[in-house]
DNA sequence: CTGTTAGCGCTTTCAG
DNA sequence: CTGAAAGCGCTAACAG
């Protein structure tokens, strides 16, 4: 069972492998319907499948867009993604992908991967959007995804952190709210976590970081988080405090951390989150989270791209910063 | 800013292709330190970015692993694909990734474009494990994930399905429970919701289909589950009834129809899952569940794979059944 | 309508 | 230690 090649295919059916090519790529009116059918029924008893790398070779360009995401395990990520594929799909593309796992070596490693690739243009979900990696691309078949950077080079497309935050945190002030705190992976240089800490501050007003609560990602952070809690809650005893968390992984740890302390929402604290994951909605009670449409993400990354890709005049545009709306998801959690 | 080829560099460098290629493959044995300097300096000048297309034309040998999986939304997948991501980085394999989006047309379409890449070996994660597509696969050099064929005829990485919902309800019918129904989606020719059902019916014994709950799995099946739920829940008046569901996804359909009834678990009924999720901890009560180690089931299937394709001798072997254990979480849901 | 042929960018003998 | 040259499988003029 050797590996066929178009040459073999001509040979059989007696033309050449151009008209074999032909046929390949549907230019039927370049052959008799004689020699089509010939070749259609070779290729069909044979099995042959031409070899898109010699085809992408040839042609020097492979209609594929490259994906770097930071961290496939995310379930922003693959809903992300499944919105890449099906715009990629639906446009003609196909989709080549990497996963960086958080490690910002492995992003770099992945983009020049994909570059050797030779796709068309790159979709980054970086893991640091600071990333020198990131002066290396072009603005003319690149874009960027969740988290920007503090100058935007490249178009990046992001959700409305600022004034979703603002508005979500604003209301539970409005409920009564008396202390707010903000509890987050590290913020580090995360623009994500940056934003939707200042959307935080600028409901909250508070000028001080004593509001902001960091735990770790990695590990098991529920004692840590637990003798935090236990202070604040003790701090304001006869206050209302309400928290809310960067993220739906947090948020599972604070709650798990405040039942350890035997605390209960919303009668004992109120709760918001970002990220509005399907298990929200049946906790009982039901949890208030600001919802972002992260397949629309995944979609207005592809048209981005492929807008500037097809765009003959490269006119050489400003990098943009596309914002996609949020939703209020309001339930019984404070 | 041309794109570089490898005879520019050569050219620049003043050595023929063949050294630079040579330095290329780290083969420095094969030129003076003082070429693979230069060769060095110009590349890192240059910012040159071999092609790897044009290597794996030329070697025939892409050391790529593609794969296929159902649908990337659900989260057992993206934690599978982890797995498959992180043990073929370690082995030296890239892997090239095609979402199926649950319909088993696609995946055809998918399988031929892998294909076409010439992938040293294929994972598939099946719509239909029964698809005639995968007669045309050899077992040298692919193996199946999750789903399965009714009869084997390539390797398959599954979980001990039969087993596991066996133990699972024994479990929950010594705790008491009379009557307990099992609640899928559409059951059709699906191997996981065939065996999980089956392990059903060994513990429980049942004869007849009546406790075997069907609903779909796209839109919204809330109310056909409130009113099948209701029935039940007469007919059963001042029996102790248990449910165990079929994953995640249906578990939650379940409880927010159970919620509309007014009904409260593990008072008004008893529940179990399978798949052990992040937030079933953190449900009040925690959702008792079979976890089943997804990202285990990736790597064991990239571990398969490449020892079949580095096995010299080709030796034919059957195809196997290969099982990943699970293991019982018990919390209080029932 | 069909065939010839020169590449695409890299690898790999084989000579020198 | 280095280079020349023949491929890998396909495409795309250009001729006929």
């Amino acid at each position: 069972m050797e590996k066929l090649t178009i040459k073999d295919i001509a040979q059989m059916v007696n033309v050449s492998t151009a008209t074999v090519s032909n046929y390949l790529n549907g230019n039927y009116s370049k052959m008799s319907s004689k020699t089509r059918n010939k070749i259609e029924q070779m290729i069909q008893e044979t099995n042959y499948i031409p070899s898109s790398i010699a085809h992408d070779l040839a042609t020097n360009d492979a209609k594929t867009i490259g994906v770097s995401v930071a961290d496939i395990t995310n379930p922003f990520t693959s809903t992300v993604l499944s919105g890449i594929y099906d715009a990629c799909g639906l446009l003609g593309y196909t989709v080549i992908f990497t996963n960086s796992n958080s490690d910002s070596a492995q992003e770099i490693e992945n983009i020049n991967k994909l570059k050797r690739q030779n796709v068309s243009g790159l979709i980054i979900d970086p893991v640091d959007a600071q990333s020198p990696i990131f002066k290396t691309l072009s603005n003319n078949d690149a874009v960027m995804l969740d988290r920007e950077a503090l100058s935007i080079q490249i178009d990046t497309v992001v959700t409305d952190n600022f004034n979703a935050v603002n508005k979500f945190v604003s209301t539970m002030l409005k409920n009564g709210y008396e202390e707010m705190y903000f509890i987050t992976w590290p913020i580090e240089q995360v623009s994500t976590r940056l934003i939707r800490y200042q959307g935080f501050l600028e409901a909250t007003q508070y000028k001080h970081d004593s509001h902001c609560i960091e735990i770790d990602n990695h590990k098991s952070n529920i004692d840590q988080l637990k003798s935090i809690l236990s202070k604040i809650i003790n701090e304001n005893e006869h206050k209302k405090v309400g928290f809310f968390s960067m993220n739906g992984k947090v948020l599972i740890s604070l709650i798990q951390a405040m039942r350890a302390l035997g605390k209960k929402y919303p009668d004992d604290y109120g709760i918001g989150s970002y990220e509005d994951l399907d298990w929200m909605e049946i906790m009982t009670p039901g949890i208030s989270c600001v919802h972002q449409d992260s397949f629309e993400m995944g979609v207005t990354a592809v048209k981005t791209l492929i807008n500037k890709l097809v765009d003959e005049n490269k006119t050489p545009k400003l990098p943009q910063r596309i914002v996609v709306p949020t939703r209020m998801e309001l339930r019984e959690s404070f």
